[in-house]
Formats: C-alpha cells, sequence, structure tokens
DNA sequence: CGGGGGGTTGATGAGTGTCAATACCTGTGG
DNA sequence: CCACAGGTATTGACACTCATCAACCCCCCG
C-alpha cells in the first residue's frame, strides 16, 4: 500500500514488469512525446529493481555514479552532510521523478538518497543510455528536458529558504506536495505525509519543534488537521496566499 | 577592463568574433573534448552578442525562451522575485558560465538576469542548437554535462541556505568565488567583487548589513581586508574552515 | 505491559533583521 | 577643478523570529 494517499490507484500494483510504454507514469516520466522505437529502446536497457525497503540507501555521497533512476512507487529523499553532520535535504522525490542528476557530469554522486516509504525504481544505466541516444537523439533531449526542470525546481526552492518565513515555508511544501501528488492522479487534499518532521525541517531548513509550532497554528486557525503524518487541507486556497503561491 | 580581477587577461579583450574553439574559455564552457566538425557546427549557429552595458537585463522572468547564453566577459546575476517584491538572487555568473538553462523545459524563463558588470555573450539559438544536435549527439552529450554541474551546483547553495550561519554564509561565497576565478586563470586571493553588499544579501539570504558587520569581523581578525568592492583575502585557509569548505 | 521513537508544548536566549544616523564613494554638471 | 547629489557601505540600538533545551505525551511495536 503507498502511503502517500488513501486512494490508491490499483492500477500501479504490479510494478516491477510493466514498459515504459504502458507505464502508468509515463506523462510524468517522460516531459515530451516520445517515439515507439525510443519506448522501445529504453525498455530494453532499464534495470528493473523492486522493493527498496524503507530506511536504506539507494546511493551515498561519494559513491560512483552508475545510473539514473525513476521512481515508480514510494519516496526518496536525497541530502548531503554538512560538516557538523547536519543534513540537507535537497529534494523529497516521488513516482515519476528521476534521480541523481547531478552526479552525471563528475561521475560521482553528490549526495546521498534514502528510501524513506517503500519504494519501486527503474534504474537507467547512464553509459548504456549514452551509447543509445548516439543514435537516438530523442532520448538525450528528454533527459535535457528533465535536468532543466529539476534545475527550475530547484530555483523555486533556493527562493524559499532564502526569502520566506517559516510559516511561509510549511505552506509552501504543503502546497507543492499536493500539487505533486495531483498530477500524479492522488486527492490534493489529503495528504499522507512519506516523511518525518524530523526530514521536513532538515529540508526546509527549520527545527522539527517549529515545524510542529507552525503545523499546531494553522490546525487551530482551521486551515488543515495535522494528525501525525496524516494532513488534510481545509482551506487549500488561503495555504496557498499565505505560501506566497506555490 | 574587466572589473574582477586586477590581473587581467589581455587575449580575452577582443571578444565579439573569437570562435569557440579559439576562446579562452573553451576548457570552462565545455566540459569534455568536442570534435572538430562539433566545434565548428556549434560557431556557426552561434548569435555572438556584444557589449551588454551594466544594470540591463539579458531576459525577465516570464519572457520566451529563445536561447541559451554563454558568457564570454562580465558578471550576471539571476534572480526570482517574491510576491513582496523582494528578489532572491539564484546565481552569479562568470565568464565560462551558461545560463538560462532553467527555461528550457516550459519555454518560459523562470527567472531574470540582469547584467552587473558590462558583460559579453553568446547566444546560442536553443531552436537552431536541437536540430543541430539531431546529427551531432555529442554536443547534447555537452549540454547535459553542464546542466548536471549546475544542478550540483544549486546543491551546494541549498546546503548553504539550508543550514548555515551568516558567517559560514559570507566565508563559503568569498571561497566559491575565489576558487572559480582561479579556474579562470585569475589571482585566487585579490576579489574585485562584481556584485554589491546588496546583491550578495539577496544572494545568501542575509540583510546588507549583516553581510557588512561579518565582513568587518573577518577584516579585523585579519582574515581578509575589505574596501568596498576590493576583497584580498590574507588567510584563504581559515576562511575555507570557516566556511566548512566550499 | 513496557520501551522507545516520534511528536508536541513551553521557557529562554542567540543570531539576524529592521530602523536610523552617518560616512563614503562615484559620477555629473557647473 | 570643485561642489553636489545619489547611490552604496558602515555602524549602532533595538526588536523579533526561530533554535535550543527540557519535559512530557502519544502511539506503535515488540
Amino acid at each position: 500500500m503507498n502511503s502517500f494517499v488513501s486512494t490508491y490507484k490499483k492500477s500501479v500494483n504490479n510494478l516491477e514488469n510493466i514498459s515504459c510504454k504502458h507505464c502508468a507514469l509515463y506523462r510524468i516520466c517522460l516531459p515530451k512525446e516520445a517515439s515507439e522505437c525510443e519506448l522501445y529502446a529504453l525498455d530494453n536497457i532499464i534495470d528493473r529493481q523492486h522493493n527498496l525497503k524503507r530506511n536504506t540507501w539507494l546511493f551515498n555521497e561519494g559513491d560512483p555514479f552508475k545510473a539514473i533512476y525513476a521512481i515508480k512507487s514510494g519516496c526518496i529523499k536525497t541530502y548531503r552532510l554538512t560538516p557538523k553532520g547536519k543534513e540537507q535535504v535537497c529534494g523529497f522525490y516521488l513516482p515519476g521523478d528521476i534521480i541523481a542528476l547531478d552526479a552525471i557530469e563528475t561521475g560521482i554522486h553528490t549526495c546521498s538518497a534514502k528510501i524513506i516509504q517503500a519504494t519501486h525504481v527503474c534504474a537507467i544505466p547512464y553509459k548504456k543510455f549514452e551509447t543509445l541516444s548516439q543514435a537516438m537523439p530523442g532520448l538525450q533531449q528528454q533527459l535535457v528536458r528533465i535536468m532543466s526542470r529539476e534545475i527550475a525546481s530547484q530555483q523555486w526552492f533556493v527562493t524559499l529558504l532564502g526569502k520566506k518565513s517559516a510559516e511561509e515555508r510549511v505552506a509552501a511544501i504543503l502546497c507543492n506536495l499536493s500539487d505533486r501528488l495531483e498530477v500524479r492522479g492522488y486527492s490534493p487534499n489529503e495528504l499522507i505525509l512519506g516523511m518525518s518532521r524530523h526530514d521536513l525541517g532538515d529540508y526546509l531548513g527549520l527545527a522539527i519543534e517549529t515545524i510542529s509550532r507552525v503545523l499546531g497554528r494553522f490546525h487551530q486557525d482551521g486551515l488543515l488537521t495535522a494528525k501525525g503524518k496524516h494532513i488534510q487541507l481545509h482551506q487549500p486556497d488561503q495555504l496557498r496566499a499565505l505560501a506566497g503561491y506555490s
């Protein structure tokens, strides 16, 4: 059972051997139409892994780069450790997202990826992908688009960290998750967070106590109901306004 | 006269019509060896603009995306406006850097690019580039590498904003600029900043007064000499340690 | 039933932002 | 050449947000 939302999609249950063409995440994963043969070729090099358990790592900072990963289900956080041993979460990645793009140039992972909810991923061995895309430039155009999207979303995040108050940050991440879940076919107002308060704090640059307090205040103001990881948004528009849009 | 460093390189003076092959920034701009014909093809589509004046814009948030830009000289900041009208600087870009990568997917610029020191850029029309790379996949591999580098460097920046104190932030950006200037052949310890304290503050998520105070403290401690935009690093190693590495 | 991790709540203080006054540069026009 | 104006940087006093520390609760799991 996917833990993000109550209305779980049956179609994503048997994940291991679905081809890209028939994958429910097709629209999210690949930004523009891909040709039949591109999809077929991609299918052939994809290494379908399964069942990554909670609290395990997909890769670690410093590991050699082998593949990029498409998430089929679950939730992964990427993070970097500061010299003092604190972790800065760089992103929460949901089904359809692609990670490890930061490692392509150096060949070394610059962040760690930890499974925070039972997850399935497709591994796309990068060497094979590069070879393949010599013949199929369309494939690499897809990759460029995905990377562009990642850069734009990091800019959004940078603005959040640089300029927003604690309330705005919490509101913003809730709206952001809501939007992303909606695109994936889930209810936008019934979130079941995949991450702990601790993770949220390490993402937003706030202490867990602050997260807790802000959520409490939102709760009191009738904006939402927060019970542990279950969050119901009652006034999403007002939350969005508070976030300074999402 | 380039304003970043006192030891200005003569070779970059006549910038307008130099081909990529002979450009002094070749090694920085293109992450891996490019073939003769790739370079030649690239040269042919590049639109060489010149003489962008200080305090003008290369593009603005919301503008339609036409081209990516390689900086030949000068300094550009990219930024996004918050709903309250404050600006979050997303990055300072130096000669050899490439900007507008965030706009490829949506076709709309997600940030503004302002010239903060007289600048020369090469514009690479993206449509033409895409067409060209159908025939030359190596070109697009270059782009992927550049984008990967950008993503990794944004992760560094996110860690700075999320986890570091004012002192660490200022130390970190100084070390970062020092490193980047050194790669470009300038002295690493004699910085002439292209950006104002205001820009620095809007980048680091700090008030200008805080920047000023931190620099003052560093000055007192003998780490550096700061006189307006001229900054001499006296103890770069200690600064680096303070930054929690760069 | 008991233990432990995760979450909440309260009191306090440190680190920065804000506001205001002042000094400093830079370019402009007389 | 100097005087002036406008932007830019510095310095000080104060306020406020948020981190820290500590106690407690809740709930899940063994």
